[in-house]
DNA sequence: TGGCATACTGATAATACGAACAGTACAATA
DNA sequence: TATTGTACTGTTCGTATTATCAGTATGCCA
């Protein structure tokens, strides 16, 4: 979404999601005030106005609940593909490398995902990720200093620790068994970031 | 869904579903009767009343646009409150407690869970559970040994592993600089099981 | 220090919308 | 053949809802 919300207006957001999701209908001025415990129906107006211009809802006027809320608005989760062993060689996201599909809801994370991988070895067991988890990875070919990258080295792909030097990249694992790995930056493929996390103790 | 539809009732609910899909608003009585080519708003009124007959349906009386869908409405997922703080002393879903809510896909984990605890503090670190990070939580009053559970401990509520012995239980940190935690069994209170973790690189 | 955005109160006017009533026509069914 | 349900037209009335104007207070930034 363009640009981000103060408090309040997250608040009110939140509202009218919950509106929408007990009732089916977005709520009224008047509803918002009552429910966040405004006197005035124009503060709920002014809130409104600037979720629209700030891009979160799209307001339609002289219409009652009027109110269309922008990201849930064409279905509200993708169904995003699960990579689990890379074949050597292959692109990360060609078919024979996806196991299944899980549902995941826009939003969930603030970067949206491309695809999840499942964690092979537990290489950044320090940085809490371990053997099955499932990351959600935003397909990339760049990233930024101290993020948590999927690279590739050759034929293989693995999750590490960005950390850019002034001519090459070293790839650090979180795991004192395990060495850091230096790549001259122009060898370096990075397939894409880190953007979250999901586990399932009852998985296997 | 309750009985069958009229073909003109099927046409007016696929209308609504538009509407719906397109602005986010359901349609007013005289949209429908627009897009239906109908001269009358009461030809709509009808099939309405009707679909609320037969199940499909729930009308609001006297608030506008007050149609809800009723198949799609909870769809193939939960909104689940977010706990975070617990006020000391409050039953952990307390309202005050929830921060907001999160859409959770159903079958992203094995279990269901119940709510969403956002995790303070670092003694669960080497179970790969950090600060910040959503644990999935099933409510339950019991739990099995070896289970990451969601304990209250007088007026606190705290995530630990749970060893169970003969006579008393132990809440096991994974932190070396936290203490295990000792407690007669018929004074542990199990609010809940960790069934998945959620983690968000990119929150706060 | 002035300008600007956020965060409201409070009130009025205009309009969007639903409810209700009175009809007509037609097909199924008992 | 009478009854019931579907499928409409057309109109009126009241209220639900939005829009807008006029303020106040606060914090932030240049």
């Amino acid at each position: 979404m363009s640009s981000k919300l103060t408090l309040r207006q997250q608040q009110v957001l939140d509202c009218i999601r919950d509106s929408q999701a007990d009732t089916g209908m977005a709520p009224t001025r008047a509803e918002i005030a009552e429910r966040m415990g405004f006197q005035s129906k124009n503060a709920a107006s002014d809130h409104l106005r600037a979720l629209e211009r700030k891009g979160y809802i799209r307001l339609h006027s002289d219409r009652s609940r009027g109110i269309q809320l922008l990201e849930s608005a064409l279905g509200d989760e993708d169904e995003l593909p699960v990579v689990g062993k890379v074949a050597a060689g292959t692109p990360i996201e060609a078919v024979e490398n996806v196991q299944r599909t899980v549902p995941v809801p826009r939003g969930l994370f603030r970067q949206r995902p491309t695809y999840l991988l499942q964690v092979q070895g537990d290489s950044m067991i320090d940085a809490g990720i371990f053997d099955g988890d499932l990351i959600a990875v935003r397909k990339s070919e760049t990233a930024r200093s101290g993020e948590i990258v999927v690279a590739r080295i050759g034929e293989e792909v693995t999750v590490k620790t960005l950390r850019l030097n002034k001519s090459d990249a070293t790839l650090l694992p979180a795991n004192e068994d395990y060495e850091p790995i230096q790549v001259p930056a122009d060898q370096l493929i990075i397939e894409g970031v880190f953007v979250g996390l999901i586990r399932d103790p009852n998985a296997h």
